[in-house]
DNA sequence: CACAAAGTGGGGAAAAGTGGGGAGTGTGAG
DNA sequence: CTCACACTCCCCACTTTTCCCCACTTTGTG
C-alpha cells in the first residue's frame, strides 16, 4: 500500500529519489510508464501483472491497440541506483513536464510522478473541495450498493 | 470505540502525543488522511480496509482516478514513538490549520484531530443547537428510509 | 502524600535525499 | 583506424530530515 506525498528534486541529469518508504515495497521488476492526465507511473510487478490483459490480437479493437501501444511502448524496467535513485529519460520528462523538482505520490496500489504545479492542483484542495469529493465518493458508492 | 476530547500540544516538530485511551486500541497498520470540514482523520486498520475498494488501473475513470489521488496522496500510516506520538507532517497541518494545540476527538469508530478555533465552533454547540441537529439527522433518516 | 502513568521538550545518532566527479561504453566524424 | 564527444553508471561526499532516546513536568490514583 502506497500512501503519502513527497516533494523531491529531479537533478540535471534526469534523477529523482523515490521515497525510502515506497522503494523498500518495490521489488525488481517494477515498470514505470506514461499515465493518464499527464503523470508518470509506476507499478510494481503484480500491478503490472494485471495490465497484460491488453494484448494485441486480430480481434482487438482499435481504441485498445492504440492505448496498448502507449503504455507498453513507452515503459520501462525501473532500475535504482546506490542512493535509490531512477533515472526518468527525456521522452518522460517531456511528457510529464518535469523539470527541476516533482512530486512522487502514492495512490494505494500504485505511483505516480507529477510536475510541480500539475499536482498542486490536485494535492492542496481546500477542506471544502475536499469535502466535496468525499460526499461524491459516499454517493457513488452508495448507488453501487443498489 | 474511541470516546472525549482531549487538548493536546504541538510541538516544535509537529508531534502530538494520541490520548493513551485511544492509542491502546489503535493497532499497527492504523492510517491518517486528511478529512472532511478540515480535520484530520485516524482510520484504525479494519475502518481503512472499507476505503481501499479504490484501486487505479489503465481503466480507471476519471472520476475515480482524482478521489483515489487526492485520498491516498493525503494519507499515511501512522508510526508511534515510544512515548506514543505521531507525526503530523506539514501538508497535515497547513490542511487543518494546526499550530501549537489541536483538539482529538473520539467520533465512536474513528478518530478526529481538530484546530483550537474549529473544535470550539463545534463543541461548544448551545444546547438549542444540539437540539435542532439532533432533529436534522432524524429528519433525513426518516426520508432516506422510504 | 507518594507513586505511577501520561504528556512535553530537546539533543544526537542514523537514515534519507542531493549533487557532482570520473571510469567505462558506444557512436560518429575525420 | 583513431580520436572526440556524449551518455550511462557507479561511487563518494555533503546536507537535511527523521526518529530514537533521555529527562522533566503534569496529571491522576491508591
Amino acid at each position: 500500500m502506497f500512501l503519502g506525498t513527497y516533494r523531491h528534486s529531479v537533478d540535471a541529469k534526469g534523477r529523482i529519489a523515490i521515497p525510502a518508504r515506497f522503494r523498500e515495497q518495490l521489488p525488481t521488476g517494477t515498470v514505470i510508464s506514461k499515465g493518464a492526465e499527464g503523470c508518470l507511473q509506476l507499478y510494481p510487478p503484480q500491478e503490472w501483472a494485471g495490465e497484460q490483459g491488453l494484448r494485441l490480437g486480430s480481434t482487438t479493437p482499435a481504441e485498445e491497440r492504440r492505448l496498448a501501444r502507449m503504455m507498453f511502448g513507452a515503459a520501462r524496467e525501473c532500475e535504482f541506483d546506490g542512493q535509490g535513485r531512477i533515472v526518468l529519460s527525456a521522452d518522460q520528462r517531456q511528457y510529464a513536464a518535469i523539470t527541476n523538482v516533482a512530486w512522487i505520490v502514492g495512490v494505494n496500489n500504485l505511483i505516480e510522478i507529477w510536475n510541480d504545479e500539475q499536482w498542486r492542483r490536485i494535492g492542496e484542495a481546500t477542506p471544502e473541495e475536499y469535502t466535496r469529493i468525499q460526499d461524491q465518493v459516499a454517493e457513488r458508492r452508495r448507488a453501487q450498493r443498489t
